[in-house]
RNA sequence: GGGUCGGUGGCAGAGUCCGGCUAAUUGCACCUGACUGUAAAUCAGGCGGGGAAACCCACGGUGGUUCAAAUCCAUCCCGGCCCA
């Protein structure tokens, strides 16, 4: 039997596919229709930018400022100084605080473009938890919070099972990371009187944590809600396109790579993710997702479209679907391919095609570029390219030549001026 | 600090006792080709790096033994577990 919520943010979630778990439906439900209420996800400052597997994290936030209330995306920087140990089968390598900062800086970008960060009621809110992590005092701070928690309970958490079982060393400062993470909680309760916290069902731990410690400090009662851990429906995890990590920032991934990750989804995956990753009405997506055979196509370009548009705005949506029209139904080039510019020192003496291709980013190394061309996998302005040993001078780059990798990727080479 | 096991290609994990046939078995991931719809499934091939090529480099680091070392020896670094 299903729960039929009163609240909007919790009818939005459960129609499109949000939730995964939470501590208490009714109980949240009645709050958020209650009155604004404030929630908080947080990011560790682990990379420049978010990239996809944040994204449905970010979608819920977006929702639940729409919905009236009040989001705050709290950035990790006193968290990612120890790291999360959660479902890790080691240690992650430790940041510095200059990497931290900068880490942070590139994320604020992307929440800027899902988020209303002005002031007014339900303003979002940028917080960072070096603001309260970093000036803690050890004693105090174990005599306060430590003392609240069982080292018993924490050992049970499925999230470090897997590290005990496989016998791999988990760190006591990683081990910390729980409790600090459960602080936040507490803080954010204290000060913003935050009372729900979201996140990926892996955070599921960490958020019951959260919620205990709050209850017995402050006697407050507060929420926690997960989503699920996506999947795509052929078993892969979410958000790895040919080049790597799916970025959201357009310095780390272009607008038109960023299409073409969207535009490539999986049939049996389209009506879902339309639904979690735009704001199309529900009916629209489930139609869309239905469509058969090639028509199917058609919703793949609105899905990219639609998640581009929301990214990186709806111009450079339109730009990279113009390019990615001119590229794969007319086999000519666009202006948004991933552009590489050789000076005219590189090129002076001859440059080799194994080289350029390399430079251009379709192959890795040198030894793949060759294995490319050997494989028939490797195109210049779509003939097939059949030498390795072929060197490009200044004439033959005198406009822009398309270089491509497999069918679907593609580049362009030019000189510099 | 003591004992013990271990450090191999993106990951996982063989090989190490009995040195050469090992750029290195196998699985996953990944890439290309065919079929298609810029899909999935399937089938085929590939999958360390540098170099235009000849050829050169690797099994934690460094030395050594040997005609020859991932494989033997020495030493150093790092990690796990157990004991103090």
């Amino acid at each position: 039997m299903t729960y039929h919520p009163k609240s909007d943010f919790m009818r939005v979630m459960m129609e499109r596919g949000y939730l995964a778990d939470c501590t208490d439906y009714q109980g949240l439900d009645e709050a958020l229709s209650a009155g604004m209420v404030t929630a908080y996800i947080g990011y560790d400052a682990t990379a420049k930018s978010l990239h996809v597997g944040h994204l449905l994290n970010v979608m819920m936030l977006r929702w639940f400022q729409k919905c009236g209330h009040k989001p705050i995306t709290l950035m990790g920087g006193g968290t990612t100084k120890v790291g999360d140990p959660s479902f890790r089968s080691d240690e992650r390598p430790l940041l510095g605080p200059d990497q931290i900062a900068e880490n942070i800086e590139g994320m604020k970008q992307v929440f800027a473009k899902y988020l209303t960060y002005e002031k007014g009621e339900n303003g979002a809110l940028m917080l960072d938890n070096a603001e309260w992590l970093d000036g803690l005092n050890y004693l105090e701070f174990l005599r306060d919070i430590g003392r609240h928690f069982s080292v018993n309970r924490m050992l049970s958490f499925e999230s470090v099972k897997s590290r005990l079982d496989r016998e791999q060393s988990l760190s006591f400062l990683e081990f910390n990371y729980m409790i600090l993470q459960a602080y936040d909680f507490l803080e954010l309760n204290r000060r913003y009187s935050c009372v729900l916290q979201m996140g990926g069902s892996d955070q599921w731990g960490n958020i019951v944590n959260g919620i205990d410690l709050t209850r017995r400090v402050l006697d407050a009662e507060i929420f926690g809600l997960t989503s699920p851990l996506l999947t795509t429906s052929d078993g892969r995890k979410m958000g790895k396109s040919a080049g790597g990590a799916v970025w959201l920032n357009s310095d780390m991934l272009s607008p038109y790579e960023f299409w073409q990750f969207w535009r490539n989804t999986t049939d049996a995956d389209v009506g879902r993710f339309l639904k979690l990753y735009t704001e199309l009405p529900v009916e629209e997506c489930e139609r869309l997702g239905a469509l058969g055979g090639a028509e199917i196509n058609e919703a793949k370009a609105v899905l990219a479209n639609e998640v581009t548009a929301l990214c990186h705005g709806r111009e450079a949506a339109e730009a990279a679907q113009a390019t990615a029209r001119e590229v794969f139904e007319k086999g000519g080039a666009g202006d948004d391919l991933p552009t590489v510019e050789l000076s005219r020192d590189e090129v002076a003496g001859g440059i080799s095609i194994v080289q350029v291709l390399v430079r251009s980013g379709l192959a890795k190394s040198g030894k793949e570029a060759k294995r490319l061309i050997s494989d028939n996998g490797a195109r210049m302005g779509d003939e097939a390219l059949t030498d390795p040993g072929l060197m490009l001078d200044a004439g033959a780059l005198q406009s822009p030549v398309k270089l491509s990798a497999g069918k679907k990727r593609h580049a362009l080479v030019k000189l510099a001026e």
